[in-house]
DNA sequence: GTGGTCTAGACCACA
DNA sequence: GTGGTCTAGACCACC
């Protein structure tokens, strides 16, 4: 795993473990791995994970129990709108950039299709 | 024209420039405002526009003659490339980050379709 | 009952034992659960029960007696003097929050019967 | 200035800069000091000045312009607003509490005057 | 053991 | 000069 990117490192960290919830690798009420063990596991200093995880935590994507550990949220429908959230999101930026450079969506949608058969 | 989101001003200007040449909304061997003028006009620091020159001077899109000013490149090939070439690299980068979310690409191609729908 | 406030725990259930007190929904002599029952009933670590008891116990507001258990004051004047306490604190408190804020005691005096109005 | 009590500091510095701009001792637009300067003047370590900032940005109470420095909102309703809202969540919580240890707003409300002639 | 806070000092991008 | 990020290491309260 490599932090190269520009992105801050807890922007990283905080998108791949909303990925991971939102395509379930992660589940309601699993517990994350502690602040210092996922510092270590990642060669990043413990701050940086608690960042991660206080973002996290304020987007009511997670929680805390004191002394206890951090865990996913309990409220699954939480979870489902994190997946749904993330992909209209990122299908309205892509359209609109997209426009921006003079495409239709129609010349989106097939080019989407073509570049799958070039790629597999 | 605001530049309130998280990006340098000096890139959201470079992009802004860039999709011009690329819609043809600014031609080969048009002349650029001058950087003083620019800057004014955006108010913004004149030393933010000229590093969005550089930039793109960089990547020989544009070229400044001494006290002429700056300039789109004359190699219309280029500006042609362009396009494609920022085209690619957005519909890679989306169709990556979907994949991620756990989309294939038939479901985007569709999903864009009936966005289509929706919002016309 | 939730914990989910930034309080220690073991500050929200000491506090809520004082209030019983001070409103003498417990009265002086009466047995206190004990710290096992006390942590089951409201799903807590007995460790955390034990502290509140402890707390409490150096307020000279509950005593324990060997295996017996732990028991209210018998002195009713400590009760009273608590239920006085407690209210001149809070309203110092928030006489002087309101204050830094600009607000007069008149002005409170008045908004607080008004706000009585609206809430009936 | 002290930090003694329980607050952590960069909450303690929030609330304050929160007051001075409830009361209008910082108006719509000013610009705070630098994260360096309050630092030393707060004998406080700038990381934790800049979390204030940090947090208060997060409620759009304050803005930052990258290089320039970290301004007050320059929508007064803003701060208008978050008068009234201080004002009336710290009334809700005072009644509330004193309610619990049952004091009628009609008491509270003449013995806040009858402080008023002690203290004077 | 857990997370939360704070300090000290560093580097970076931006204007 | 500005704020943003990160590391290193420490202390604390809580469970």
């Amino acid at each position: 795993m490599d932090f190269d990117n520009g992105l801050p490192i807890y922007i990283q960290i905080l998108n791949l473990l909303k990925i991971k919830m939102a395509t379930g690798e992660i589940k309601e009420g699993d517990k994350l791995p502690s602040v210092r063990d996922m510092a270590t596991e990642l060669k990043v200093n413990p701050n940086t994970i608690s960042r991660s995880y206080t973002e996290l935590e304020k987007e009511d994507l997670i929680y805390t129990q004191r002394g206890m550990g951090t865990f996913v949220t309990e409220d699954i429908e939480k979870l489902k709108a994190l997946k749904k959230k993330m992909a209209t999101k990122k299908i309205h930026k892509f359209i609109l950039e997209m426009k921006e450079l003079g495409f239709t969506k129609e010349e989106l949608s097939r080019d989407i299709l073509e570049l799958k058969m070039e790629e597999d």
